[in-house]
DNA sequence: TGTCTATATGCACATATGCGCATGTCCAAC
DNA sequence: GTTGGACATGCGCATATGTGCATATAGACA
């Protein structure tokens, strides 16, 4: 399984050029939301209507929508209409590891921060 | 190893605040930009100076030594002075991992685009 | 058909952010 | 001490983006 920036050989890994880093960035900035993340943890745990999610946030419908809109064309959110009712599920897998990997970085960061504070 | 949004049991997955669903998107923006995803990929390989940084990328001192800064104050980044010098390196292997998870998730999504093109 | 509910979107506004120019600071070498 | 190179930063500007209000669209139900 090869991707545009995983390890060609042992030690070398493959540049992206100029479009694909714009990429991983807009992908990066779909993420960098703290409504987003929200909506995205909710999903994490099954669909939802675009009610429920505004219920559950207290966000307004309008933004609710937006931002799912937004996962949406990031293929991050799959789209499932019922009714007069849209149901939205996470669609990639890999959110929820960026999301740990994150928190887990973020954990020991403070971690060593508070370690440092003792050692004093 | 527990984290802010690890799995706490089989299913059940804690949930952050807010004030911690705001630090990790302030994460994720960091790395939501072009040319820092540029010194990151450059500084993979290995440390290196503000120079050497604005040669490789043909960016201007200002706008690399600003995002250097950025990076650094995210705690991605390491700085070690040498005389007038600055090098800078990676702090934080999980980055490298949120950039490789990333691409496979875009290579993925492009790789299926294509095949649906062609079951057409 | 008319009304009510669910969802999406155009518009305006406030804020955030990347960028270049000019300048400041720090260090080395003469 | 002076000069020059390396790096950082204040300022202003242009652009991007999150948000609410009002409205549009679409479907359910009487």
């Amino acid at each position: 399984m090869s991707s545009l920036c995983f390890p060609v050989s042992a030690k070398k890994y493959r540049e992206l050029n100029d479009e694909s880093r714009q990429l991983v960035a807009q992908r990066f900035a779909v993420l960098a939301e703290p409504m987003r993340l929200r909506l995205l943890q909710i999903l994490f745990s099954g669909e939802l209507s675009v009610n429920g999610l505004v219920k559950l946030t207290g966000g307004t419908q309008t933004n609710v929508s937006r931002h799912l809109h937004t996962l949406t064309a990031a293929h991050l959110l799959d789209r499932r209409k019922q009714g007069s009712q849209v149901f939205y599920r996470v669609a990639d897998p890999t959110v929820r590891k960026l999301c740990e990997l994150v928190c887990g970085s973020l954990e020991k960061q403070f971690s060593e921060q508070a370690d440092a504070f003792r050692a004093d």
